[in-house]
Formats: C-alpha cells, sequence, structure tokens
DNA sequence: CTGTTAGCGCGTTCAC
DNA sequence: GTGAACGCGCTAACAG
C-alpha cells in the first residue's frame, strides 16, 4: 500500500513528470546546458518553479565531488585577529559562491588536527590556522587537506600561504620605540611557540645588534586580556619604559593595570600592541600598533583556495605587510 | 586497460576485500552494530584502521537524510554580541558531534531569505539571527526551515526561539539613570526595524509613564561605532544629561567623540550602553552597560535544535535576563 | 536534441 | 550472524 505522500521537498523526479520530460532533460535544463531546446527548458523552469524545486545539494555533491563549501579551522573564535580573518574569507567565499564550515579548535592542538581531517571529508578544502602547530605535523598533515591554506606560518611545500610580515611589523614597532628615545623594552610574549612569535623575536634580534644601547627584556604572557594583566607588575618591576605586547589584548589587559596602579600612560610608560583591533582606537590613551590587515589576509586565503579549487595555480605564498599605528599609548621616555 | 589506482580515500570496498567480508558487514562493524560477530569486527577496524579508513560523510548524509551539520544565519560578523552567540552556539554543536556552517547575511534581508533556504538543503537545520525581518516573511520562511530555530525575537508558533529580555535591560538601565537623577535622557535608537528596539521602546515608554518628570527623546542613530559617533551633535544639542545607546558600539563612538570635543563623562553627561561587550570594560570611563549573555544564548540555541534534531521537544521559548553592569560612565547629573 | 542506463559511496532491508 | 540487492537524488556517459 503506498504511503501517502510525504510532504518533503520535491525532487527532480517530480519536475520531470509535470514537465513531461526525463529526468536528465530536467537536470540539464536545471544546470543550464545549452543542448537543451529553448521551448523544452521554459516548460521545465516553469514545473521546477510551480514545484519549488532546487536540486539537493547533497545528492549533487556526492555526484560530481565537490560540495561548494570550504572548511576553515581557527584556534580561538574569542580573538578579534581571527574574527575579522573569518569574516573575509566568508564573505570573499559567499561572493563566490561557496559556503563556509567553521571549526573551532579551542586552542587544543590535538582538535586541530582532528578537526582539520574530519571537515575536510565534508568539504572541498580546508584554510588552517593553527598558529601553534608544530612544523612537523603540519607538514605531515597538510597533504591529507589538500587542497589547503595555511595562514600566518612560512612557506609550506604543499599548500599556498597567506599572512602578515610580524617581523617587519615588530620591526617598526621597535625602530619607532628607539627612535622616541626608549633604550629599556620589555617584550611581553604571548604563544611563544607561535610561528609569528619567532618572527617577532627574530627582528627584536636584529633591531638590538642594530641599535646601540638597546636592551629588551622577554617576559611571557600569553594571547588575551587577562594575560596583559597579569604581567602588569612583572611589567613595572623590570624597570622598562616601554614595553611591546604581543597583540592588542595583551596590551589593553596591561594598560588597564597599569593604570589602575597609577602608572601614567605614555607618560611613565609607553605600551604597543599589535594587530589593531577595532577597538584599540578606543582605549585610554588610544593603542600605538601595528594594523595586521586581517580581512584581507581572509579575502586572500579565500582567494588560494579558490584558485585551486578551480584549477589555477595560486601564489605560493602571499605576505601582507602590516602598518605601523602611531595613537597615544607611546611617547618618549621621562626624563628621569 | 585499468587505471592505476588512483591514491584517493580508501573507499568501504577496499577495507571489505581487506578483510574479506563483505560491504554490509563493514558498514555494520563500522557503525557498531552490536549484530556483528567480535571476532569480524576486529578484523574490520583492523582493515580500516591500515587503510585509514572513514566512511564518507557526504554519502552517509545522502542515505541518512542527515548531515551532521547545522547552519547558523547572521547579519553581521562584525558584530560582537553575534560573534559570541556564534562561539557559544560553534562550542556546543561541537561537543555533540556537529559541525556548523556560517552565513553572514551582511544586513541584506534578501540575502538573509536567500541564505536560509539555500544553506538549510546541506544542514539539519537552521539556527536564524534576524533581528530585522519582518514578522510576516519570518512565519512565512520558517515551515521551510524546520528545524529551526529563532534568536532574539518574540515567540514563533512554528520554532523555539531563545534570546534575552530587552524590555526587562532597557528597564533596568532606565531605571539605573533616573535613580541617579536623570530626568532628560536621549535614547539613541540603533536598527528601529528591530524587535529588540520595540522591546526598548516599551520599557522607556513605561518608564515615562511611571517616572514623574521623565522626558525620553529618542534620536536615530545606527548599530555601530562610526554611528555612535555621528550622533555626538545631536545628543549634545539635545540637552539630555544622559544617554542611553543602542548598544555598547554605539555608546563607544559617542563616548569617544563627545569626550573629544571636551565633554566630560560621566560628569557631563552619562552615557549607558548595552550588550556587554568584552571591551566595554575597557573604554575610558568603563562603560555602564547591560549584559546580554551572548554566549549562553548560542548554546541555548543549539541546545534547542539539538532537541529539535534528536526527537525531544525543545523549550518553546527561552528567555535570558541580561543584568545590569554600573561601571564608570554613569553618574548623578551635575547640579546647573 | 532527448531518453535510458549506470553509477557516486554508503546504509539497510531482505533472504540465507 | 552474514551477504546480495536495492535505493538515497542526482549527473554523465551512451544511445537513439
Amino acid at each position: 500500500m503506498p504511503m501517502a505522500r510525504e510532504s518533503s521537498r520535491a525532487g527532480i523526479a517530480d519536475v520531470a513528470r509535470l514537465a513531461g520530460v526525463s529526468l536528465s532533460t530536467v537536470s540539464r535544463a536545471m544546470n543550464g546546458n545549452p543542448t537543451v531546446d529553448p521551448a523544452l527548458a521554459q516548460r521545465v523552469q516553469a514545473a521546477a518553479a510551480e514545484l519549488g524545486y532546487t536540486a539537493n545539494p547533497v545528492a549533487r555533491s556526492l555526484v560530481l565531488g565537490r560540495t561548494q563549501t570550504v572548511a576553515v579551522v581557527i584556534p580561538d573564535l574569542e580573538n578579534p585577529t581571527f574574527q575579522a580573518i573569518l569574516r573575509g574569507l566568508s564573505r570573499a567565499a559567499t561572493a563566490d559562491g561557496y559556503h563556509v564550515l567553521v571549526a573551532d579548535s579551542r586552542e587544543d592542538l590535538d582538535e586541530e588536527h582532528a578537526l582539520a581531517r574530519t571537515t575536510r571529508l565534508r568539504t572541498d578544502g580546508v584554510i588552517l590556522c593553527a598558529p601553534r602547530m608544530a612544523e612537523q605535523d603540519l607538514a605531515q598533515l597538510l597533504p591529507s587537506l589538500s587542497p589547503a591554506v595555511v595562514i600566518n606560518r612560512g612557506p609550506q611545500g604543499t599548500a599556498p600561504t597567506v599572512g602578515a610580515d610580524y617581523g617587519a611589523g615588530m620591526r617598526d614597532i621597535v625602530d619607532h620605540l628607539t627612535s622616541l628615545g626608549h633604550r629599556r623594552l620589555v617584550y611581553l610574549a604571548g604563544a611563544t611557540r607561535s610561528v609569528t612569535h619567532r618572527a617577532r623575536q627574530q627582528a627584536i634580534a636584529a633591531a638590538i645588534s642594530r641599535t646601540a644601547g638597546l636592551e629588551v627584556e622577554e617576559l611571557t604572557a600569553g594571547v588575551d586580556i587577562d594575560s596583559g594583566t597579569a604581567a602588569a607588575d612583572r611589567v613595572l618591576a623590570s624597570g622598562a619604559t616601554a614595553v611591546i605586547a604581543y597583540n592588542d589584548l595583551v596590551a589593553m589587559g596591561l594598560l588597564s593595570a597599569v593604570t589602575a596602579r597609577g602608572i601614567d600612560v605614555p607618560g611613565a610608560l609607553s605600551i604597543t600592541g599589535f594587530d589593531d583591533i577595532p577597538f584599540a582606537a578606543y582605549t585610554s590613551p588610544p593603542l600605538t600598533t601595528d594594523a595586521v590587515p586581517a580581512v584581507e589576509i581572509g579575502a586572500a586565503a579565500w582567494a588560494a583556495m579558490h584558485a585551486q579549487l578551480t584549477g589555477v595555480a595560486p601564489r605560493s605564498t602571499h605576505t601582507m605587510t602590516p602598518t605601523l599605528v602611531v595613537r597615544g599609548s607611546t611617547a618618549p621616555p621621562s626624563a628621569t
């Protein structure tokens, strides 16, 4: 006994029946195949419209071998920089008719690995934002992800890379501080196992060997506001006249904590951030920082993915140069 | 002439061959079907492990009729509140083994509609965050989305709703301001077609009829920092002693602009925000605002979706109460 | 130009 | 307890 027709979506067979044609003709008409008689195509389109028919994307994905979806693996959805990358990526992908699957690895290295692999199975490629993953793990993971795009890491053999030049940014920051007259600095390190941390370290080392009398003490903090707050006492005890925070969040936490202790910024202490998150301009004083074009990085990452998806060779590495943004949190050291 | 075996992923047939069993047995063993001989199951697992086999999720989706993925439609990925909702949702969904597709409608009403429908086709349900969509459009859209969850809107007939009580929050804010002695307020309205705007308006109206001598002028602004900045002159011209900004972003823009004009906040003007975004505590002065538990809303939205997905009846409406957070941007009016 | 046939990779009835 | 056959909904070869 036939079941009553379910009220579920119309399938290609329903359209074929209504239009009085075969399944293939419906398929062809719906996909704009030019070998279909215009009159028939019209009839099919009309029938499809009447039934509200749209081809089932899952079935198409199975037969076509592509899902029109890419995965983005991100270490922390709470970080404004990753949010901006996601935003730029999402909008660019949408413009090209692709969907975006987000996966927040919550800074968990194992999770990162697993998420990348599992999401890859239901997508056409993955954009991997994994700053702390060991280079070796990454190299081993990437082939199974292909096509992939790597964000904010050095050149990879198997996947294009998009990112900012953190070394150049750090150089600008140090130069800015030294040209103001600072000689005793603190670098508040964040993710010490990250690639961008090492780029910063190298830039600092280069600046030291270039600038007479420059001393930079490295203190370990973290990557968020709280870690900046927590570092305040150590920073003040260091005797430095300026501090280079790992990023804007750390800088904000530090700024807030030292201000609460009655320290004048930038009068008694200069502070710099990194990234130029949207709120960096609204602290008090507004933060001097280095602007990383995160939205553009996201868009470029999509471009690199889209190129691979369409069989075009992407740029193997796309590096954007951040820009120093001098605001109110830096000034010459007080003449003690 | 047979093609050389492609280096693509192992399929269920490869596992069956290696284990010396049929396709069905592999399928059953991989899905933990208890009717499989333990010894065989072992062999299959071993073969699968050796080949690195994982069932193709797309094929499973087609046959099972579920994708283990949900879509989240959001008006603006740049807004910290939506980011927090997404974060809470994403983490909760991941914990239950689901994936999340994000769609940024960029405040475009047509796009919102289209995105919801198309993403629904490749997912098992959609969480819709569409504060400005007309009630009628929504009612018409929802059935085709089922199962769906609606965020920050009044009760819907066909889908559970999760959100915050913006009216209660606004009441707290107005009461806070009046108890400080303010009588001439400005409400800087944002998305005037949004549901939460109307809830705020009603709360304000109620406060006016309850509080002797209270006047509230409504000015139209927007929902972002720039619109707060742009409203500064109008706010100052109004003669109000306190302003209720639509959200924290507007409040921050306004705060920044009036401070730049030499106005003392809260001495000469009190300002309140709404949402309590992560940076509200770091403005100068820190923002008095009403904390909307956005991450929890995201988690609750997932819970409502998960319930529907597992055949459990979800709470038809889940309303969270925001909390007033008094910080430094409000004070008694100056005794002019 | 159109219809018929054969899969895409898997889960799941049905017989054995 | 296990295998063979069918079908999820669609597209792409192949005939006609």
